[in-house]
DNA sequence: TTAACTTCTGAGACTCATTATCAATAGCAG
DNA sequence: CTGCTATTGATAATGAGTCTCAGAAGTTAA
């Protein structure tokens, strides 16, 4: 699952270096599909018996952010969530207000207009942000 | 501009006492179409002469985003910035990377398919945050 | 392989936006 | 006006995330 190729890449591209830590994160980061913040990755690997630090959770986190090797989520609440992206297509969040879960959902035609918003007005997209929050259908 | 008797509204629904503070606060809010943060707003007050609280910001901010008079902005930058919403019509927004300016978009098109999304999956879409974050011109 | 050098790590201090506390103040009903 | 209760302000507390720095570990040259 979480290849050690790809992290080794993204380190050497930043000029650090290839730890124990840093691999162990990613493994975590790549072990599930869900949306967890720093704090329960970092849980996690205590839980593995793994000694890592927080900070070296965090900082790791930043290099494979940067790397395009995981997406940071903000969802207004306070804590960032984190997701890999090993499945490589693009997709956006549906979140529900009540329950606090979490689907994804991808429309080629959004994507479409969005880019055509920022073109007709001269700028450059860099990332998009779009969250539907809503009640699911177990909260309704 | 900013018409008390919303605020009052508001705050009757709320079983809240209406107060000078708060009609300062929502004032000074409706003052401008800037996306100001806490701090700004607490500021701009002070700098009038009116006497508020940080504290007080904050709990009216809150009294004012739940009853739909303003909207809260996540940025994924630690501060939440706020709009008043007396001009009516819905926008989402566009952030330049550089140099944090922020612009506004509409996209009818774009609406109509989350709200297809979210009820195709069974849910209830109750709010939506569509963030483009991008390069503006003045920056390229 | 070792020495010498450099980057990483862990523990805890620190930051900073926001929230909670609580005594003093001010709306408001009668 | 009186008394009850919500509100306010000053400040302490919170909590996610960042910084610091001495010791640990990866890396390089010989």
């Amino acid at each position: 699952m979480a290849s050690p190729n790809q992290l080794k890449k993204a380190l050497k591209k930043e000029g650090l270096r290839y730890t124990q830590q840093r691999q162990s994160i990613w493994n975590e980061m790549c072990a599930t599909d869900e949306h967890r913040d720093a704090e329960e990755i970092y849980l996690s690997l205590r839980n593995e018996g793994m000694s890592v630090s927080r900070a070296t959770v965090y900082r790791t986190i930043d290099v494979l952010v940067k790397n395009n090797l995981v997406r940071k989520l903000e969802l207004g609440d306070g804590r960032a969530r984190y997701e890999h992206k090993m499945d490589l297509e693009h997709h956006d969040h549906l979140i529900c207000v009540q329950c606090g879960k979490i689907e994804e959902f991808m429309d080629e035609t959004i994507e479409e207009i969005q880019e055509k918003i920022v073109n007709e007005l001269g700028f450059k997209l860099i990332r998009h942000i779009h969250q539907l929050f809503v009640i699911c259908n177990n909260c309704r």
